[in-house]
DNA sequence: GGGCAAAGCTAATGCCATTAGCATTTTCCC
DNA sequence: GGGAAAATGCTAATGGCATTAGCTTTGCCC
């Protein structure tokens, strides 16, 4: 028997193309080792288990997204900084709509994830070093912008937008809301939620 | 034997009683009917599969959060509505985050899905009522809400945000930023919004 | 009380993940 | 170069699950 040669990250890339050919349920074992031209039981030799194959592939996405962001973001700052961000990470998601199904929500809660997790946190705040937020307020602008770009980027990645209207432009709204939040100092702790809806009328610049 | 009296309502009932213990991969066919002391096949009577079934679940909560936001924004308009939907929305999913997991992202793509589809997106466009939005504008602001509301909550409910920053204030920040979205008007015509920001900068490929 | 549809059951099939144990290849050390 | 040891692959077997086929029983309607 001339022998396959496979590795961890051969099993990985070949699971990542069933990822991107028909999502993750298609990603079995036996899928993954008659693509790799090995038999099934094959595989235990480079990944312990399907989970954990399926948490290498969302380790994977998790990278690729943060390289991306990471890179867009170099050389810029402020609202540009962000907007570059929020528009690389939006590229990732359309060119690779299967794998942004992995995207990992919670990587901090595997080990194996958790480094990169860091990374990719890392980036979200150093795109907010230009605005002047005090540490609580960094918190609470890093998770409105993820929140905002998940949100969308995850439905549209669904096909969760039915009508017809120019989703650029769409995009393009979230990140001026994103920014304007960003630009506009919140309130302190005064209690109810929401109670900021009652100062309008600050106009983005 | 006495026949135990199944129907099709019963049967998601006893799903979703297993979605709230263990998510979406816990409903197993063999899982429900030994929850409804029924042997596994029996449950064809009422089901015509196990991706039926997971269609019903999907239904019934988009149900449900319909719901509960058409019912928190009545008798109110403006900011407020729209606070109250968020909030409401948010609620649902704090409370039964296992269900929120497997709310459906494109109802429209399914027959069974459509109308409620229809009716959660009338929820939607009926808060920005107040607003002065034009056509393509209140598609922007509903999709703007919805990526926002969405990605915050579905980020939370599956346990997103490590931080120990208070997630209600963050949530009040997220509703302020979609508040004040809507009251800001879009420039029209000349250029995308956020055109300067968003697409000054490209990264390379 | 007889018949009929609905609701349930057992048996069987096939896919999948996983484990155990065996064969073969490669590596590496001398 | 040669041989032990580790690494890689294989076949066989097990058990869970979804699904189908075909049979039995129940409940109801007249």
């Amino acid at each position: 028997m001339p022998r396959v040669g496979l590795s961890q990250a051969a099993v990985v890339e070949t699971a990542l193309s069933l990822v991107d050919e028909g999502g993750v349920e298609s990603v079995t074992l036996a899928a993954v080792a008659q693509r790799a031209g090995v038999a099934t039981p094959s595989l235990y030799r480079h990944v312990a288990s399907l989970g954990e194959l399926r948490r290498l592939l969302a380790l994977r996405v998790l990278d690729e997204v943060t390289d991306l962001a990471a890179e867009a973001v170099m050389g810029r700052s402020g609202d540009d900084a962000v907007a570059a961000l929020m528009l690389a990470y939006r590229r990732y998601a359309l060119a690779h709509p299967n794998r942004y199904a992995i995207m990992p929500v919670q990587p901090s809660a595997d080990p194996l994830l958790a480094a990169s997790g860091e990374r990719f946190m890392g980036v979200l705040f150093a795109v907010l070093r230009q605005y002047d937020l005090s540490g609580a307020e960094a918190v609470h602008a890093a998770r409105r912008m993820r929140a905002a770009v998940h949100g969308f980027v995850s439905l549209e990645a669904a096909g969760g937008f039915g009508l017809p209207e120019d989703l650029d432009a769409t995009f393009a709204s979230v990140i001026d809301m994103v920014t304007a939040s960003l630009r506009t100092p919140t309130t302190p702790a005064s209690g109810t939620p929401a109670s900021g809806a009652a100062m309008s009328g600050r106009t983005p610049s």
